[in-house]
DNA sequence: GATTCCCGCCACAAG
DNA sequence: CTTGTGGCGGGAATC
């Protein structure tokens, strides 16, 4: 046995696995900080999925709260619309409203009901061509044909439940919501015998995946209930922080949060990794690498633009601050780089407002990122690292 | 042991 | 059929 295997190396060589690395709430940021950019319009989802290094899959669930909450919109096929977190409150209105239309909320306790059974989201896909009155009475399902049970699947998507999962929070007084008080009201009821074999552990799953993209865009924020009890939520929506003038966000936490990257992580994901199988690499590899580079390139470039963007704009509220980062208490100091929230609104504004963005820069520095990027893949495809040709 | 929640199989919908 | 979407839950990482 020459196997020298691994002893017991807890951490030794390469930095393990890392969930936090993989986490939705950070993809959601570095979709953000990607996309949040003037110019930006449509969004490919196989685009998404490169430039961020990870699977389809994951873009979708991003993609779906995001939607939800109006940041984005679905065009077609492998496309979405870019409305920018301009499109948040006029969704959060429209969410408030629907839910106090249809169905009481009650506070989250004494809430008997439990379930709410449908709401028929306002999907208002033209702004253009008024809805006018939707005729159609409150209730039946107006599908174009085979209806039946086969819109349950909507029913339990991920985005209607974060719909749901944020007009708790528009509707209900309390400020502070935990996870398994939400799957109570939004899933089956509590106790009680009645139905819906909902495994109330089950569905929580989802629940965890929506929390976490809506905290990374400041939209909730997670604490505890009391003094250091059970973990809960707090709405933040968009009082946040406008304008607080927040001085100088130490511009130095240049290396942090890269994504995919880590062939370590994709390769052997998890633990589980299989003894080498005979399975071929997959050609996958080389795009890794590729991904990695991305990553690079476009922390560098984030952190460019950052520090561009602050010294050209001060941030000088406008119509509602933007949901600064409520947390950094302290950050640089060691490496801890635990704070991975979103704080990259540099672009924000000029979402916001076109007035102002400074056009010419941004293109600019747009174009220098296209090229170099370019460059690199083409170099990275032959010989990956550096060592052109 | 309990909580958090990533991974990706595979059903179902759309081309 | 192929391709795009995304429920769903096993089970590993974290607490």
């Amino acid at each position: 046995m020459s196997s020298m295997s691994a002893f017991r190396e807890p951490e030794a060589r390469h930095h393990a696995y890392s969930r936090k690395q993989k986490s939705l709430g950070l993809l959601c940021s570095n979709f953000l900080t990607l996309y949040n950019r003037d110019g930006v319009e449509s969004i490919g989802l196989d685009d998404a999925a490169n430039r961020l290094g990870v699977e389809r899959r994951r873009i979708y669930d991003i993609v779906n709260v995001l939607e939800s909450v109006g940041v984005l919109a679905r065009k077609a096929k492998n496309r979405y619309s870019w409305k920018g977190f301009g499109g948040i409150p006029q969704a959060l209105k429209e969410l408030k409203e629907e839910a106090l239309r249809e169905n009481l909320f009650n506070t989250f306790d004494a809430c008997n009901y439990g379930k709410i059974s449908d709401d028929e989201d306002e999907k208002s896909l033209d702004p253009n061509t008024v809805n006018g009155d939707d005729k159609s009475s409150p209730n039946s399902v107006l599908k174009p044909s085979t209806s039946s049970k086969a819109d349950n699947r909507r029913e339990k998507s991920l985005g209607l439940l974060t719909q749901n999962f944020v007009k708790l929070f528009l509707c209900s007084n309390a400020d502070l919501i935990s996870l398994d008080e939400a799957a109570r009201i939004l899933l089956g009821d509590a106790q009680n015998s009645s139905q819906m074999r909902n495994n109330s552990a089950a569905k929580v799953r989802r629940l965890y995946d929506i929390a976490n993209v809506l905290s990374s865009m400041n939209l909730i924020e997670k604490t505890h209930h009391s003094e250091s009890r059970k973990p809960a939520f707090r709405w933040l929506g968009m009082k946040g922080k406008p304008e607080n003038g927040f001085t100088n966000l130490d511009l130095k936490d240049t290396r942090k949060r890269v994504f995919g990257a880590d062939i370590t992580n994709t390769n052997l994901k998890r633990t589980k990794m299989v003894h080498l199988k005979d399975e071929k690499l997959n050609q996958n590899t080389k795009a890794q690498m590729q991904n990695q580079m991305d990553q690079e390139d476009l922390n560098k470039h984030i952190d460019r633009n950052q520090a561009e963007q602050q010294s050209k704009q001060s941030s000088k509220g406008f119509v509602f601050g933007p949901f600064s980062p409520v947390g950094i208490p302290k950050v640089s100091d060691s490496d801890k780089n635990s704070s991975n929230r979103v704080q990259d609104w540099e672009s924000l504004a000029s979402t916001y407002r076109p007035q102002y963005h400074n056009q010419a820069l941004s293109d600019l520095f747009a174009h220098y990122m296209e090229a170099w990027k370019s460059w690199y893949i083409e170099v990275a495809g032959k010989k990956p690292i550096q060592q052109l040709s």
